[in-house]
RNA sequence: GGUCCUGUAGUCCAAUGGCUAAGACGGCUCGUUUACACCGAGCAGACCGAGGUUCGAUUCCUCGCAGGACCACCA
């Protein structure tokens, strides 16, 4: 071992390479150990890079895996990638500039899967191989493969059967840009200025006007209603009577809703179908006539007359002038405004009415609330968001997607009667666009369902998809409900709920025992870290300056349920600790060259005060990792080496092991013990330079091919030896008086302690004086005298 | 607007209804000693504010302030 820079990249590759080649992370299912499961979140592989939220995340969980394996559990940790779905298509049509309506759906999805393949194999690569996750990769699934189609398909075909899952006419949340329906929980708030506009509509019969505010004076030609508050002094007169539509000169009845906001614009609001949820929620309530003014691409159509084929944008500011020109826009407001809008591309959202499909949520809201509480939520807290999410649910969850890349819709829908006609089980996979029907019912010819599954409708089943439901039903049975879901806060509504939701209505029982929420990293200045911000450290460029460990040493360092500013400097303090580790390492194994691994006869006392100290940490340590408290864990046994270990018992016992001679072996054997068990403790949170250690020395003892597949330590302790503790004291009294006096730590001295401390430490006098360089200990007041 | 989380030295973070409130980074002083100067010994430095419960509150409760997150929103 050479003196200074030790070469940690040299070292992580050694190991990663071996650990690859001799699958030490394999799952073995004829185990007789207690499984433990983990749903891995499978990312969306797209961009190669990943900042140290994500980085954090995935390696956050990937400690508590090998902790359990350490801890004795059968470990079944499969990795993932979600590589159907928008992310995808969105990644394909920029990257490669293909639009999906100027190709074939065949076509579109081959390229999709290429891409996906692709990136896959550089992100296990370059993040998880990188980072030393330790996944088992013969489990490695994605959710566009077969299987999870089947999986996907066949959870579907149950659920129609369940009558849980139906197909309606319905208004549904539509992404313009992306041309497909939404789900509630794939629209974000846009907050932006627009203007209120205040609008003359002539009273039917009368020569008064009544000014209407609206920031959608393009939906015009779909309004369908006016609507006033009913305890609304000014305006409840109108309540029955019937406005004049400006511009496009149609009637339409005032009625009235206690939702109105009397205090908003003029009081009066104006019914189009649709130009927000509040329009679709009256349109239903009030059961008001439907005038589809929108087109899917967001242009209007043809009811909007003179403005026919405009985008929403331009119709409005053309219909504007007009309004202007007509003498009928009284005035116009800023408005701060926030808008539902698409979380992947940001287009506003606008609701369109469709036939989709739908899987019930609104009827099982409560039950929801039941499972969720059976699931342990670490930390508890974040359940209360999961329930305020089911709380505030307003839409059954529309599944079908009008994409290419996805799970097809197993379906089709006769032309002449239009029966809805479903394979069976036994037929999926399929894509129904590749398999002719005709209608059982009728014979008519059926037409294919075009669409595909929203990507959650797969993801919610990664229970099913990673642990083989429908391909091995022995191994699914053993391994479910799962043990852990990890996964971060910000799909709580839609990853966890989705998945709660499934097992629910298939299994009728909790998808996993327990679901930890990540922490959540924030910028160093406190803020939240993403890609649009600008403000995104990328674990890539930390990773090559400081190696893997010293950033798994950092992320071992993260609390459940508080937000994590990142800090560069916990790097450079865990490239310290890997020195530190590295170097009292080197020391100990020097010492132990002719040791003979056996526990010796007699045990020192200070030696046996050492050993019970080192068990301590080993029983509350593990306490921890069972209750993913890593950074508990962490900070005991990082405390207790450095400053237990390091900075006293090695100082102690280093006369000792110098010399042949009496307590040489009782040193041997204690320093042994601690410092094996000090790696394991650490071996899930820096898994190279703990592994590195191992295989220099201890390995030809332990006969274990990698100190990964060890179990934590139990230690045989022979008493708690208390007078170990007064030792210490003096020991510290001592060092304090050298430097008081400025002398070195190794300065010979004559020691003089009170006589009842004497008494007590009479069995480690010997110890004492070689730590503290005493030519002599004396009964008496306490004194250091310096030679 | 509703809900949740967090406020401890310059910075990050821990514990605690009562004892000297722990550790790390940084600062300062001292020490080059055969694992390590990416070191050791030591020093200085902190409980967001106001009430309340209590013999006693940094800890529990209420309100406020600050930061962060989630949800709902208005034509």
């Amino acid at each position: 071992m050479d003196k200074g820079k030790v070469d940690f990249k040299e070292i992580e590759n050694r190991w990663r390479k071996f650990w690859e080649e001799k699958k030490i992370y394999k799952f073995d299912p004829k185990s007789k150990k207690e499984a433990y499961s983990i749903d891995t979140p499978p990312p969306y592989a797209s961009a190669g890079h990943l900042h140290v939220g994500h980085a954090l995340s995935y390696t956050q969980f990937e400690i508590v895996a090998r902790a359990r394996r350490m801890m004795g559990f059968n470990v079944y940790f499969p990795p993932g990638f979600d590589d159907n779905g928008l992310p995808t298509e969105k990644f394909v049509e920029e990257k490669l500039g293909i639009s999906k309506d100027k190709t074939t759906r065949s076509e579109f999805r081959k390229i999709c899967l290429e891409e996906s393949r692709k990136v896959e194999k550089v992100y296990s690569e370059n993040v998880f191989k990188k980072l030393g996750h330790s996944y088992d990769w013969d489990l490695l699934y994605t959710t566009i493969s077969p299987e999870a189609q089947k999986v996907a398909q066949t959870v579907f075909l149950r659920l129609v059967k369940k009558g849980e899952c139906y197909r309606k006419e319905e208004p549904v949340i539509w992404c313009p840009y992306h041309k497909t329906a939404l789900a509630q929980a794939e629209v974000e708030d846009l907050k932006r200025t627009t203007k209120l506009n205040y609008i003359k509509f002539d009273l039917a019969n009368s020569n008064e006007k009544i000014v209407i505010a609206t920031t959608r004076p393009e939906l015009l030609p779909a309004c369908v209603g006016v609507f006033v508050n009913p305890n609304d002094e000014s305006n409840r007169r109108l309540i029955g009577k019937e406005l004049i539509v400006p511009i496009f000169n149609y009637k339409v009845k005032v009625m009235a809703d206690e939702k109105v906001d009397p205090e908003f614009g003029t009081g009066v609001v104006m019914v189009c179908t649709f130009g927000d949820s509040t329009d679709v929620e009256w349109w239903r309530k009030h059961k008001l006539d439907l005038k589809v003014v929108l087109n899917k691409d967001g242009t209007l159509n043809e009811l909007a007359g003179a403005y026919a084929g405009l985008s929403v944008e331009e119709a409005r500011k053309r219909i504007l002038k007009d309004l202007d020109s007509q003498g009928r826009l009284e005035k116009q407001e800023v408005l701060e405004q926030s808008v539902g809008s698409c979380e992947r591309c940001g287009t506003p959202v606008e609701y369109l009415v469709t036939k989709q499909w739908f899987i019930r949520t609104l009827d099982h809201k409560e039950e929801i609330l039941k499972r969720g509480r059976e699931i342990k939520w670490y930390p508890d807290f974040m359940r209360v968001r999961f329930e305020n999410w089911v709380k505030g649910l307003g839409w059954d969850w529309t599944i079908s997607r009008q994409r290419y890349y996805g799970v097809p819709i197993p379906a089709w829908y006769c032309e002449k009667c239009g029966e809805v006609i479903l394979p069976s089980e036994e037929e999926l996979p399929l894509d129904p666009l590749e398999v002719e029907r005709k209608c059982p019912k009728c014979g008519g010819q059926a037409e294919p369902d075009r669409d595909v599954f929203d990507t959650w409708m797969t993801s919610s089943n990664t229970p099913e998809v990673a642990c083989k439901w429908l391909e091995n039903p022995e191994l699914y049975k053993k391994l479910t409900p799962m043990s852990l879901r990890p996964q971060s806060h910000d799909i709580i509504r839609t990853w966890a709920f989705y998945t709660i939701l499934k097992s629910h209505l298939l299994f009728n029982r909790i998808p996993w025992k327990e679901i930890v929420i990540n922490t959540f990293v924030l910028d160093s200045k406190g803020k939240g870290m993403s890609k649009s911000k600008g403000n995104a450290i990328w674990a890539d460029d930390l990773i090559e300056k400081y190696g893997v460990d010293a950033f798994r040493y950092w992320v071992g360092g993260a609390s459940l349920g508080t937000d994590l500013p990142f800090k560069e400097q916990e790097l450079v303090a865990g490239k310290k600790f890997l020195n530190k580790l590295l170097n009292a390492s080197k020391f100990v194994i020097s010492n132990l060259k002719d040791y003979n691994c056996k526990k010796p006869g007699k045990l020192e006392e200070i030696d046996k005060w050492m050993l019970f100290k080192m068990s301590e940490i080993c029983k509350e340590a593990k306490k921890r990792f069972l209750c993913y408290d890593i950074a508990g864990a962490k900070r005991i046994v990082e405390n207790f080496f450095w400053h237990i270990f390091c900075d006293n018992y090695l100082e102690i016992v280093k006369k000792r092991i110098y010399n042949d001679g009496e307590g040489k072996e009782s040193a041997q054997y204690t320093l042994y013990t601690c410092l094996l068990s000090i790696l394991k403790l650490f071996a899930p949170i820096t898994p190279f330079i703990t592994e590195e250690i191992y295989q220099r020395y201890f390995v030809k003892f332990e006969k274990v091919e990698s100190i990964h597949l060890t179990q934590f330590s139990e230690i045989e302790v022979e008493g708690s030896c208390p007078e170990g503790d007064l030792f210490i004291e003096v020991l510290s009294r001592v060092r304090k008086e050298k430097t008081k006096a400025k002398k070195a730590m190794n300065s010979e001295i004559t020691l003089t302690i009170e006589e009842s401390i004497y008494e007590k430490l009479k069995n480690m006098l010997r110890d004492l004086k070689n730590v503290l360089n005493a030519s002599k200990i004396k009964k008496g007041k306490f004194k250091v005298e310096f030679k």
